[in-house]
DNA sequence: AGCGGTATTCAAAGCGCTTTGGAAACTTTG
DNA sequence: CAAAGTTTCCAAAGCGCTTTGAATACCGCT
C-alpha cells in the first residue's frame, strides 16, 4: 500500500493525505481522522527512500567502526554505547546505520556517507588526541557529535565525554590517602584521548604529593584480559612491586585479578586495585557490594546523551557546538585497602 | 555533484552516464573511460535514496536488537558478530541498519522495516526455541538468515549455527573420560535455543553412561560474571559439590573462576571447567596456552558467513532456504584435569 | 446579490536516479 | 549502392513521496 493507492481509496489527492498524516494544519479535522483511520487499517508506512528523496533528509544517523587488520578487536563497550544511541534513535524515528570498514578506508567511508546522503549526521567513536575525523567532518559540514574529546584539536566541535581526568585523579588520591605510594597504571593505548587524560591525571595527582609514575609501573595497550594479567605478572616479579594499580577497564582488571591470585596474593589486602567501570550489562560490578573499587560511568547513558545532542542539533539546525561533561562516580568495593605494612 | 550536473558537464545524457558507471555494455569504450575519469575527478557518488527508489533495492541489511526493560543487557558477543556481518556488507556495497527497540515492539519493528523498504533483508539474532520472528518473516516474504536455530519450528528457513549439541557432548565426554561423574551446567537461559541444545547434549552424554544431571547442579540465566560466581558459590557450599562444570560463556566462566579461587581451590585440579568460547577479540582465551579448556567457535566468523549467505540469497533471488552448521573446536587448556581422588 | 477572506482541497513539479523505447550514426552485406 | 544490422546515444517516464501554486467551497458582511 503506497500513498497513491491510499489516496485513491479515500477519494482524496495525495497532497491531502500526505498532509493529513504529517500533521499539517490546512486539513479538515474530519478528513484527517478519516485518513488516519484508513492508514492504520491498511497499515500504511511511507517508503523511507521516497520520503528521504523528497525531503532531503534521511532520518538516519551513521556510526563508522574501523577495524584494523592488525589487532582486529571490537571494543567491548561498543555494544552498550550503541544500545544507548539506538534507543534514542528509535524513540525519535531515526535509523542507525553502521559501517564497518578497514581503518585505512575510514576517511573514504565518511566522505561516502556524506556524498551519498545516507545519513543526516554521525557519531564519532574513540577519538585520538589529534583526530583527523573532526577536521574532516567540520570541512564536510556534516553534523556530528564525538564520544570523547581530542586534546590536540583547537577548533570547537560537539562532544559528550566523561571527565576522565577528575575520575582518575580522585582514584589516585583515594589510593594515596590509604597510604599507597607505589601506584601502577595499566592503561588503554595512550594515543587514545581518554587514556592520555587518565595518565595525565595520575601524573598530576602523584606530582601533587611529590611523587612520580615509575616507568616500569606503566603499561598501555588494547584493553584485554591478557594485557592486565601479563602486566601484573611482570610487575609482581620485580623487586619492589606496586602496592596499588589503576586499571582502565573491567576486563583488564579481571586479568590483573587473575595474576594476583596466581601469585597467591589477595586483592584489597596485598594489592589494591581501582578500575574504570563502564557499567556494562554483562559485567556487572556487583549491585550491593562492588567487586572492584571503581570510577563508574555508564557508557550506555553516554550513548543516549550523545544521540540526543546530535538529533537536537540536526533538528534545530544548530550551528554552535555543544558539549557535555559527565562526572564518574567513585564507588568503593573490595579491591582496595590500606597499604600493607612494609609496602 | 549529481548525475545531472555530471552529465551536463560531459555533454552526455544522464542515461549514458548512468550506464557507463554501472557497467552496461551499450556504451562506447572511449566514452566510458571519459565518464569514469570525470566521476573520479569530481568524486561523484550516486545518491543512495534516489538509487534505491529507482531500483527498488535499498542495499542495506537490517538487524533488530530488542532490549528488555527488565534485564536490559546487551549480549557481549553482539559486537563481534556485528563486526563479522559488517565487514561482509561493506565489501559488497551494502549498509547495515540497526534498530534498537523495546522487546514489546519487536514485531512492529520487523513489519515497519519491511513496509518502509528500509532494508533488503534481515539477520535474526538469538532465536528462542519457538521463535515468532521466523514465522513472521516467512509470511512477510522478506529474505532473512537466522544466527542459530529454533528447535520447535518445522518450516524450513535459512540459518547459520554452531553445532552446540556435538560441542557440548564432546565436552561432557571429555570430562567423563577424565573420571568426572558429578558434572554441573551453568547455562544461558534455556528458552534460548542454543542453551536448550547444550543442555540436551549434556543430558544425552550423561545418559550414555547411565548418569543424569543433578538438578542442584543445573543453573541457567543471563550469562553474566555474577551468574557464574553465584552458581559456583552455591554448589561449593553443598555436601558433595561437582568436580566439573560446563559453562556457556567465557564471562560466566570468569565468575566461576572467581568463586573457585575464593574457596581456596584451584581450577584444573580441584574443579575442572569447560566453557564455550566465542573467540571474542577482547577476551582472548590465550594464544599459546588457553586459560580455559573450551569449545571454541568464532562468532565473528559466524557473522561473516550469515551475511554472505543472506547477500547471496538476495542477489540470486534464491527461494530455497540454506543452512550451514559450524563445528566448534575442543581446545584443551589448563582448566581441566583428572577427577581428584575421592571425587 | 456580491465581495473579500478563510478553510479546504488538488494538480503538477521536483527530489536523483534507472530503464524503456526509440533514434541516429556507423557497418556490413547482397 | 541500398537494405539490414550494430553500435551508441538520448528523451522521457517512473520510483513514492513532499510541496508549491492555484482552484474551489464556504463564510460573514455590506
Amino acid at each position: 500500500m503506497n500513498l497513491k493507492q491510499l489516496s485513491e481509496l479515500l477519494g482524496l489527492s495525495q497532497t491531502t493525505v500526505s498532509r493529513a498524516l504529517n500533521g499539517y494544519p490546512e486539513v479538515n479535522q474530519k478528513t484527517r481522522e478519516r485518513v488516519m483511520e484508513a492508514a492504520r487499517l491498511h497499515n500504511y508506512r511511507p517508503n523511507t527512500r521516497a520520503k528521504g528523496l523528497a525531503t532531503g533528509r534521511s532520518m538516519a544517523i551513521g556510526h563508522i567502526i574501523p577495524v584494523s587488520t592488525k589487532h582486529e578487536m571490537v571494543n567491548p563497550v561498543f555494544g552498550d554505547f550503541i544500545a544507548g544511541t539506538g534507543e534514542t534513535y528509535s524513540r525519535n524515528g531515526y535509523d542507525m546505520v553502521l559501517s564497518v570498514v578497514a581503518d585505512s578506508d575510514e576517511e573514504k567511508a565518511y566522505r561516502d556517507m556524506h556524498r551519498r546522503g545516507t545519513v543526516d549526521g554521525v557519531i564519532v567513536h574513540g577519538p585520538h588526541m589529534d583526530d583527523f575525523r573532526i577536521q574532516l567532518l567540520l570541512e564536510l559540514g556534516m553534523p556530528f557529535v564525538v564520544h570523547g574529546r581530542a586534546s590536540d584539536i583547537s577548533q570547537p566541535y560537539s562532544w559528550v565525554d566523561v571527565n576522565n581526568f577528575s575520575a582518575f585523579r580522585r582514584a589516585a588520591n583515594f589510593l594515596m590517602d590509604l597510604g599507597h605510594r607505589r601506584i601502577a597504571l595499566i592503561n588503554g593505548l595512550e594515543t587514545m584521548d581518554f587514556a592520555y587524560r587518565r595518565r595525565r591525571a595520575l601524573d598530576a595527582a602523584l606530582a601533587d604529593r611529590g611523587l612520580a609514575l615509575d616507568p616500569s609501573f606503566h603499561f598501555q595497550g588494547e584493553m584485554t584480559e591478557v594485557l592486565g594479567h601479563d602486566a601484573m605478572v611482570a610487575m609482581l616479579a620485580s623487586d619492589a612491586p606496586p602496592t596499588a594499580v589503576l586499571v582502565s577497564s573491567m576486563i583488564t582488571a579481571i586479568g590483573v585479578r587473575r595474576a594476583v591470585h596466581e601469585a597467591g596474593l589477595k586483592l584489597g589486602k596485598d594489592i589494591s586495585l581501582i578500575t574504570h567501570d563502564d557499567d556494562l550489562g554483562y559485567l556487572n560490578n556487583g549491585i550491593d557490594e562492588p567487586l572492584f573499587t571503581a570510577t563508574r560511568s555508564s557508557v550506555r547513558d553516554a550513548g543516549r546523551r550523545a544521540a540526543e545532542m546530535l538529533l537536537n542539533m540536526i533538528e534545530t539546525g544548530a550551528t554552535v557546538p555543544r558539549t557535555e561533561l559527565l562526572e564518574a562516580d567513585l564507588i568503593v568495593g573490595r579491591s582496595t585497602g590500606p597499604v600493607p605494612s612494609g609496602g
